[in-house]
Formats: C-alpha cells, structure tokens, sequence
RNA sequence: GGAGGGGUUCCCGAGUGGUCAAAGGGAGCAGACUGUAAAUCUGCCGGCGGAGCCUACGGAGGUUCAAAUCCUCCCCCCUCCA
C-alpha cells in the first residue's frame, strides 16, 4: 500500500475517472499546495457499507495517501431524517438505536481504507452536533439563508417534487449544508466530496459557509457508477455485495468483480484499485480470453483492499482451480501482488457446508443439499435447477429430481463439489 | 378539512365476482453459443414430501357456494380546492 506518489490528487483523482463536476477549477490548485481536509458522508443505513460506497472510500483513501487528512463523516444524525437526493420514495426512519448500532459497524469497515491513526483521518458522526440544535435557533441562524424558491428548482429534488416530499427530507439539505459549515468551523475542512446525486447538497453548505463566515469552500462530486448494462453496482443475484466479509464471503466477492463486464474492466480498475494507470491502459490491448487475466487483477486487487492480501490470495486460488484458470502473465500488471502460480488444488475459499459420515451413508437429497448451500433460494428453485439442467455434482450433470448424495460421491480430496449452472460452486465436506 | 384518483407478486404495470398464483414488460435463473464477458435464441420464474394443500393483490372486518375484483371502517400516497 505504500506506493510512493507525487502526482497532484486531482490529476490522479481525475486520470482515474473519479471526478464528474467540480464547484471550482481552483480546487486543483488548493490541494497542490495546502493539506487539505476533505470529507464524505456515509449513511449508516445497514450494518454493513456495501459495493455502491467504494467509490467515496477510495477517494478519500486516495486523498489521504496525497498528504491530504481525509474526513469521514458518519451521518448517524441526517440517517434519521433521510436524503431525498435523487430518489424515487421516501426511505424508511431507522431508529436511534439502530442508527447508532449501525455507526459503530461502519467505524471498523472503514478503518480498512483510511488510517484513522494520529489524526491522519477523522471519523466523525454528525448525531454529535446534529441532535443538539435547538429548533428556533436553527430557522433564525441557519434557516434564513435558505431560498425554498431555489430548493424547489433542485435537480436533486426533482422526482420527488414529482411523486412527494414532506417537510423533514426537505430539511435534509439544510442540515448537510450545516454539516459542511460545522466541520469547517472546527475542523478546516474545506473540500466536500459525493456522489453526483449530492451537488445540490454540497454547492447549498458552499454557499452557507460563505454566507456565514465569508470564506470559500469547495466541492467535488463522483459519477455515479453502473455497470455497462447499466445496472447498479454491487447487486447480484443473490442480493447486495457487502465489503462486509460475514455478509458477502471474500470468494463471492472476489466473483463479483471476476465477472465485471468487458466494457468496465478499465474503468473499474482505475476506480477500485491503486495499480499505477499506465499498467491499467495496457488492457486495451487485450483480447478475448485475455481480458479473463485482467479481471482476475481486478479482483483480487479489490478484494485485498476491502478484504486482505491472504483473503485476495484464497479466492484467487479457488477461483483458479474451478475454473482451471492460468495464472496471470508476469508481464501483465507488475505492481499487483496477484500469485503468479497456482497452487494445486485449493477451492477452501468457496462456500463449504459439513456432513457427517452417517448421514451421508444413509444419502441425501441433492434438492436439500442445494437450498441448504444457499445455491437455491428453495427447494422449489432446486428442482426447477435439476430439471432444466442446470445442476451438477463433481462436474457430472444430474438429471433426476430424486437424486441421493452418499459416500460415493466423495472425490480424492474427500470432498463433493456441487455447482449451479457454469460459475456457481458449493462443496460439502465430510466431518 | 372538502372533491377526485390510487395502493397488485423483486420492479413497472394489466386485471373490476369464478377459467387468477394473477396478462405484458423489466430484472433474475437455467440451456445453447462463448472467454467465468457481451449480444442472441430457448425454457423457467410464490412456497410445500411433487398435484393436493398453504401463503399472496395496503390493513381489519363483512356479503357470497366463490372476492384482487362487491360492502364497511381504518392507514398511506397523488391531484385540485381550503
């Protein structure tokens, strides 16, 4: 993790395809020169921060490993009012508890891109500042330098103005707007960053800063990533992709990433991993079954970061044995950590369930083993599985719906490997 | 507060007493083709010892042999009026 830069953040932010709109060109100039602090927002909606965060994580990771101190502002106070940027319908209200509860998880996830050590980073949580203002005195300081004229102009607040909004997520943007001014009141921060669907909210805390303090503060927003095919990113059949490894086990997502759309492999690895962009370019220059080489970098890249080294290393190596990957090209990517050998036969990393010798002696049924593993949702989709085809044990594809799984499936390396379809493994072990 | 419109399966969206587990589309899954990609074509797409049950059309009751469809009350959303 300790690659040396020099390169100006925003040029590199830039390079790597994490800058949509920016409030002011001079931001480019301020983080040449100064240390600046920066902060995102976080909603700690979930227990878990998930795929759709990771560009947010990693600028802020970028902007730190630049010299600059990095804020990570968790929005235990705005979760219980809701953001209304850009959505469809209004978000259910978490509970105080439940916000809080989900705070602290997101302390310790992120902790693995920022270093939070010594006040290289901050984390902070705007509950501590949010939940003690006084309602009369926020309309007269605060609420006053807001025009609901220009509010309802918004973009952000377009398809709501559409379907509905109610007066505490209008107030969403006001409170934002006060975040940004309280940071950088007691904290210099200078620089808010977030998604696209944030530019409302962060140009309306630029302009209540200048209003109430006269200085200029600055704005950067992402793009909004989707995938190709234009979907979201990090949902998958079997729902989200978490960074959480109890949620989503570093195999799957380690896959994730591993079956990216050709079309975004350069983009994704700009964006989620710190391999150098001249390395990145060359994957321009590959082609067909080639392009396979480069997603596994992209994976194994991404899931150390959000994962671990051995974590990235585990998958790559189950991945590799099932699907009878080659290695990576030595020439291809020198800065990834990605092994360049394939161990023997080592799938440890895919999702595994335990038998015991009995019940395997007296059989049992694949339809059960296969919702049990998670490889179907129910014993319904099982069946639907097997009769289409789609169900295979140690590679054989199995047509009968009454399929008994004993002993004699047990392969040399005592184990019963059951897939679903072409990519989707289980094994079942003997305890 | 008044008037009108609406809440349907993961999403959008038909359906206005039985033939509705509910049209159509999207998403998703599987098969073929491939490169663990995309595109395309085909099949599937509530649950359950699988045929017969169970759970489903905002919620609670009611009418009926029979309701997503009719009645009553309630909740929520939208539009216009105040």
């Amino acid at each position: 993790m300790g690659v040396f830069v020099v390169k100006n953040v925003y040029d590199a932010l830039q390079e790597r395809g994490f800058i949509e709109q920016v409030t002011d060109e001079k931001v480019r100039d301020l983080l040449e020169t100064e240390e600046v602090t920066c902060y995102i927002g976080f909603d700690p909606t979930a227990t878990s921060l998930h795929v759709g965060s990771l560009v947010p994580i990693m600028a802020l990771a970028h902007m730190q490993r630049h010299g600059h101190r990095p804020i990570a502002l968790i929005g235990g106070g705005t979760a219980l009012i809701g953001d209304p940027s850009g959505k469809t319908e209004m978000r259910k209200v978490l509970t105080r508890e439940q916000v809080n509860e989900n705070a602290q998880f997101l302390k310790t996830q992120l902790s693995r891109y920022v270093d939070f050590d010594k006040g290289k980073a901050l984390l902070l949580n705007n509950a501590d500042w949010l939940t003690q203002l006084n309602y009369i005195e926020f309309l007269r300081d605060i609420g006053r330098h807001f025009s609901v004229n220009r509010m309802l102009a918004a973009e952000s607040y377009k398809m709501r103005l559409e379907t509905g909004l109610n007066f505490i997520e209008f107030n969403y943007m006001l409170l934002q707007s006060y975040d940004f001014y309280y940071l950088f009141k007691h904290h210099n921060c200078v620089l808010q960053m977030g998604g696209n669907d944030q530019w409302g909210n962060i140009v309306a805390g630029i302009d209540l800063t200048r209003r109430l303090e006269g200085k200029p503060v600055y704005g950067v927003t992402f793009p909004l990533i989707t995938t190709s095919i234009g979907h979201k990113m990090g949902k998958t059949e079997k729902g989200t992709v978490w960074l959480d490894s109890e949620l989503t086990s570093p195999y799957d997502y380690f896959q994730y990433w591993m079956n990216s759309d050709d079309r975004d492999l350069e983009r994704f690895l700009a964006l989620f991993t710190f391999l150098p962009m001249e390395e990145i370019m060359k994957v321009r220059e590959l082609i067909d079954a080639e392009l396979n080489m480069a997603k596994a970098v992209l994976a194994f890249e991404a899931t150390k970061i959000t994962h671990s080294e051995d974590a990235a290393a585990s998958a790559w190596q189950a991945s590799a044995s099932a699907f009878r990957l080659k290695p990576v090209d030595t020439v291809l990517f020198p800065s990834s950590s990605i092994p360049r050998v394939k161990t023997e036969h080592d799938i440890s990393a895919i999702t595994s369930i335990a038998k015991s010798r009995e019940e395997l002696e007296r059989g049992l049924s694949l339809i059960n083993l296969l919702s049990e593993v998670d490889l179907c949702t129910s014993r319904g989709e099982a069946k639907r599985l097997i009769t289409q085809g789609g169900a295979y044990v140690n590679g054989v594809q199995v047509r009968s719906i009454d399929e008994k799984i004993g002993l004699s499936h047990i392969d040399e390396t005592g184990e019963i490997r059951l897939r679903k379809g072409k990519k989707k493994y289980a094994i079942v072990r003997v305890e």
